[in-house]
DNA sequence: GATCCACAGGAAATAGTGGCTT
DNA sequence: AAGCCACTATTTCCTGTGGATC
């Protein structure tokens, strides 16, 4: 039933996020600049704290990685140089609270994980000096994805204030902030703001060019019979330049966004592996892009809560019955009445235009701002962006798939 | 340029969940 | 068990917005 007919992959995992290339292309400035603010570290002083702003897929996490890598495994050269790094990604995190609590939790072993809820917030800071003195020495906290902590900035006011609060004598800690909004900088309180970004670092988009140089120096690992030639030039018989050029030119796009480029070269080799095809064609990446796209909005429409989903239904019978675009006020009536068929007490207008807002954000529906002025005011109008069988696929697959089940035809 | 429209979206209040401390 | 704590999801209330109209 099963057999192996891959004759296009030798190594996959070259593609996947978590590869670590031991050469970062287009980074040179960054690497050094990275560099001399980690200095410090290795002469043994206090660490500089560093924000690292850039858009998605341009490295900054990865080269964080990597530098912190080389820093740990240099730092093991000087005898009294005691160097420990932690790396906690903010993602689902909004508050100092539960940012303090997850480090807690980075310093512990599992057995005496602590629960996030019920601390007082400054019991909780105490048992986070507590974890950080008892490992003592120098250390590097990394926090990425920063702006996603939203309601305060205490934690870093602790953190960064820590030894002359005398919270901790024993060590140093410098803070390594990742951030794709650079505008979340300036919400921080003055005093945080210049403390926590002592040294900045900005990773800027890759261009087109650059985004080949790396899907040629990945390919030659991942692909057989693929060779490079030059910076961006391969010779292969599974894939060509133009195929190369397709995917840099759909990274480049929007936000010079390696992953995105990289996540398409996979998709469409894996679509090429799929047809038992012997080299990854144009009509391949094709293809992987409709696919990314369907994933991305298939995981957006997960995302979403229940009443989200109802919200999404309402907006794709009104597209079937060709009353898109719709304002708000009119998508309401039918929501109601579908919340109640479904067997849900509705949610406040107010609550439903967070909803429908969410939709726009997650991709799935289009929102145009229209204003009629004194004889009408101002609204936004909402229509599905996508196929509504799409649509109706991924809905299919939350909490309401009994009740899409239960109705033959919309 | 003042007025008006109708909603967007911020802010505060409330309800309910679940964990910690004593 | 009572009194904390913070969380999420929500409702209620209300101010702000920007173009059309006068």
């Amino acid at each position: 039933m099963f057999e192996r007919e891959n004759k296009i992959y030798k190594k996959r995992k070259v593609l996947q996020n978590e590869y670590q290339p031991e050469e970062f292309l287009g980074r040179k400035n960054e690497i050094q600049k990275y560099k001399s603010h980690l200095k410090p570290v290795i002469n043994g002083w206090q660490p500089n704290n560093i924000f690292i702003y850039g858009k998605t897929g341009v490295g900054k996490t990865a080269v964080t990685r990597y530098m912190l890598k080389h820093l740990e495994k240099d730092a093991q050269k000087y005898d009294d140089l005691n160097l420990n790094t932690i790396f906690l990604n903010c993602e689902g995190l909004n508050s100092s609270y539960q940012v303090t609590g997850s480090l807690v939790n980075k310093y512990r072993k599992p057995e005496n994980k602590i629960n996030l809820k019920g601390y007082d917030s400054r019991k909780l800071y105490e048992m986070l000096f507590q974890e950080i003195e008892k490992t003592g020495g120098t250390q590097i906290i990394v926090l990425d994805e920063i702006d996603h902590i939203q309601k305060d900035d205490s934690i870093f006011y602790q953190l960064t204030r820590a030894r002359e609060n005398n919270e901790i004598t024993e060590s140093h800690i410098g803070i390594i902030g990742i951030s794709n909004d650079f505008s979340f900088r300036d919400t921080l309180s003055p005093k945080v703001k210049s403390s926590l970004c002592e040294k900045e670092l900005q990773f800027p988009a890759y261009d087109a060019y650059e985004l080949k140089k790396i899907l040629v120096q990945r390919s030659e690992k991942a692909f057989y019979n693929t060779e490079k030639t030059s910076e961006n030039k391969i010779n292969s018989e599974i894939i060509s330049g133009a195929v190369l050029d397709l995917c840099a030119a759909y990274g480049a796009k929007d936000s010079g966004d390696a992953r995105q480029a990289l996540d398409l070269l996979m998709e469409s080799a894996d679509i090429a592996v799929d047809k038992k095809s012997d080299a990854v064609k144009e009509e391949h990446v094709e293809k992987g892009k409709i696919e990314l796209k369907r994933g991305r909005i298939e995981e957006g429409i997960a995302g979403l809560t229940m009443h989200g989903h109802i919200v999404l239904y309402t907006l794709l019978t009104l597209e079937r019955d060709n009353e898109t675009p719709v304002r708000t006020r009119d998508i309401r009536p039918r929501y109601t009445a579908i919340s109640k068929k479904v067997g849900e007490e509705p949610i406040s207008p107010r609550r439903m235009r967070d909803r429908l807002g969410e939709l726009a954000m997650v991709g799935v529906a289009d929102v145009t701002e229209k204003n009629l002025g004194s004889r009408g005011g101002s609204f936004r109008e909402y229509s599905l962006n996508m196929s509504d069988e799409l649509v109706l696929e991924a809905l299919k697959k939350t909490e309401l798939s009994d009740f899409l089940k239960g109705r033959k035809e919309i």
